[in-house]
DNA sequence: ACATCGGTTTGATATATGTCAAAATCCATG
DNA sequence: CATGGATTTTGACATATATCAAACCGATGT
């Protein structure tokens, strides 16, 4: 459903960060570089539970994510709250403020984390000098409209076995992308925030679980996941209907 | 749920179209103008039904809609298909593809339709230059993503009567911006295609549109609409559930 | 070690929507 | 103006998921 989500996205973000390997943007010069040393400003640690922003705040930065792991989410007046995603290490979160100048969902940290601050009048003005962190920046915008584009066709058209499969399958290949185990990893989030991201009730995301369990494709204790057969579950999406 | 639409989205668009006086990006002077003019391509005419894009085409252009209307799909393999939304005029569409330099869904003309085409190296060269139309062209990309986050919401928490009045709230929002009757207005599109969108099957969509004729609060003939109780129509976002 | 509390699992039942089918209506075409 | 095919509406019934409720589990703190 997703795209796999390489670790492209840190290539404008932690410049002046530790992971200083592995953000190296490949398509600039040195010069370059040090202009973005520029733009990077401090480090920040959430705990759990801490908003990064919160819907109606001012836009200030973009946030690249540095270890841990946020979910966002967008609340409706009348109470109900739709989980519109789980960004996880190197991903950028705050794309959607741009529009209006103002954050229009909150995102929370799911664990202790560190997150890289980008202003983003600066990216801006940045990215006018340099044609390729230009063109990065769009792709993220850009990639992020298809990555909603997925979430529709799966909650527009999957029934709740596929859809966990699905969810299941971009965790994995996001691990993956890391360098993590695309078949062993602990979720970060409860299955009441699963089910809102999924459009199910919480009791439907534990049914879903255990079934996939009863079927031989995972194992699950509560939040650690083990992919079991990948191929049965990628059939869980292609064959069903 | 959707921001409304304003007629900013023309502004970089039709520098060399008809509608002229509609399209002066108002920020930009009138030598940056010029450079606009550049930008524009001819109009190209559609035939309903007739391709825009396809998925797997090479992005070559955004496009401006000058007249007319469009649905953007996205096809899986297993054939499900997703609408992902309808565009009408003074709405830019082909933004998914920038991510991976290819269209990843197909964009259908609904009815015969004027497009202008916006070549994307140039319009990415001339928003390095004018920092005025770079800010927009971020604004509408973030946009999109912020429109996305609507459709989650409505896909993943709302019942089929409020998806349905979502929907005519949204067009309703985007005639009156366009100068359109806000009550009154003629569907482009089937049942069946508002029930992809919506996530739900046309039997579904059509016994919607019947109650909440039944109700009072529209009026439904095929695909003309007239909505009787703009209030009661929001009233069913809020209220329910 | 025990009690407490949030989160998770499982069961029983209700309900919204899907599915299948037929009738009604619309629209294009000759 | 009549005909035929597509679209829409409506009905009867099936089913996936929601809802409500209870039991279970694991972490936390006393």
């Amino acid at each position: 459903m997703q795209r796999s989500v390489s670790f492209n996205q840190l290539k404008i973000a932690c410049s002046n960060c530790n992971l200083r390997e592995l953000c190296l943007p490949v398509d600039l010069s040195v010069g370059e570089m040090q202009q973005l040393e520029i733009l990077s400003h401090a480090k920040h640690v959430y705990a759990r539970g801490d908003y990064l922003y919160r819907s109606g705040d001012k836009l200030q930065s973009l946030y690249a994510i540095h270890s841990g792991s946020f979910k966002t989410q967008f609340l409706h007046e009348d109470g109900r709250e739709q989980v519109t995603g789980f960004q996880m290490i190197g991903e950028i979160i705050g794309l959607d403020a741009i529009s209006t100048d103002h954050h229009n969902c909150d995102a929370v940290a799911l664990e202790n984390s560190e997150v890289c601050e980008l202003p983003f009048n600066k990216l801006e003005a940045l990215s006018r000098e340099l044609p390729g962190l230009q063109r990065h920046l769009h792709k993220i915008m850009s990639g992020e409209i298809v990555r909603s584009q997925g979430i529709m066709l799966l909650l527009g058209s999957m029934r709740a076995e596929e859809r966990l499969a699905a969810f299941l399958l971009n965790l994995s290949q996001r691990f993956a992308a890391r360098g993590l185990s695309p078949t062993r990893f602990q979720l970060r989030m409860s299955r009441q925030e699963i089910g809102s991201y999924l459009g199910l009730q919480l009791e439907t995301v534990s049914r879903a679980f255990s079934h996939l369990q009863d079927d031989g494709v995972i194992n699950v204790k509560v939040r650690s996941i083990e992919i079991l057969d990948l191929q049965r579950l990628k059939d869980c999406l292609n064959s069903s209907r």
